[in-house]
DNA sequence: CTATCGTATACGTCAAGGCGTATACATAAA
DNA sequence: TTTATGTATACGCCTTGACGTATACGATAG
């Protein structure tokens, strides 16, 4: 039971005026990841992704499930129809940022070899490689 | 000559994380418009009107220019692509809200008699009023 | 010149939020 | 149960920014 209440337009932009934020926004983009991902890929102290993953909830615009000892992320669209808008308009430009892209390259590689990165051994992989496995490899 | 250097996203989504700037933003919508405009129909002290305005203007959302004892401000669009898209948006739901919408109200309204308001007489009004005059009057 | 008017900035106060570090919590493994 | 692992929160520190109030600036009027 999240504490979302009403949506909140101000905490909505708010949320999206970090860098951090955004770059864990492209991550996610349409599939659901682990947080030892984002704490491999972003680098930095995790409290330090979690906190942030906290703010994004908090502006109702992700989500998390558990699993076992992992906690998965993935996106919410707001239900306010603008926000969910703009939303999808701003993960599409973040593709083309050039932070963004090696942010996804990154991912992506990580997912294809995860015993390579000491933290994610035994992590579960985002759900959209589960099902089709990596391409790029 | 502003200072706003690189165009920067997250001082961007920022700009629009404070709902009296919302509001301010809503007001320009197309048009060019005089500061004690804003003082009016947003109440308030004048400061806090000046201070939100100069937010934007760092941001590079808006553009001021003097005519004699006035400040007319209006929206420029960011040179970022993806910015514009999203500000464009957000205009464009911003009417849907009933605040802004009566905000919009109390300023053709305050255009057609200004001389009903202390702060307004002899104010410029908005350009788009000057040319077409008030055609709820 | 001085006075006035519209607007911007300075100052002090307070709350929000970003960070690193330490620690608590939840689940799983031994 | 005890231990280990993944994640979240607590704490202290510091910066940003919102506010009200006072004052400075810029332009016009007298």
């Amino acid at each position: 039971m999240a504490a979302k209440r009403t949506f909140n337009v101000e905490r909505f932009f708010q949320a999206l005026g970090d860098y951090t934020r955004l770059r864990l926004l492209n991550l996610m983009g349409g599939q659901e990841i682990c947080v030892c991902y984002f704490v491999e890929i972003l680098g930095g102290p995790q409290p330090k992704i979690s906190r942030h993953l906290a703010y994004l909830r908090s502006a109702g615009i992700v989500a998390a499930r558990r699993e076992g000892k992992w906690m998965h992320y993935r996106i919410v669209m707001p239900p306010h129809i603008g926000a969910a808008q703009i939303l999808r308009q701003t993960l599409g430009w973040l593709k083309d940022e050039k932070v963004m892209q090696a942010d996804s390259a990154r991912l992506t590689k990580a997912c294809c070899s995860p015993a390579k990165y000491a933290l994610l051994e035994g992590a579960p992989l985002p759900a959209t490689i589960q099902e089709a496995s990596c391409k790029a490899c």
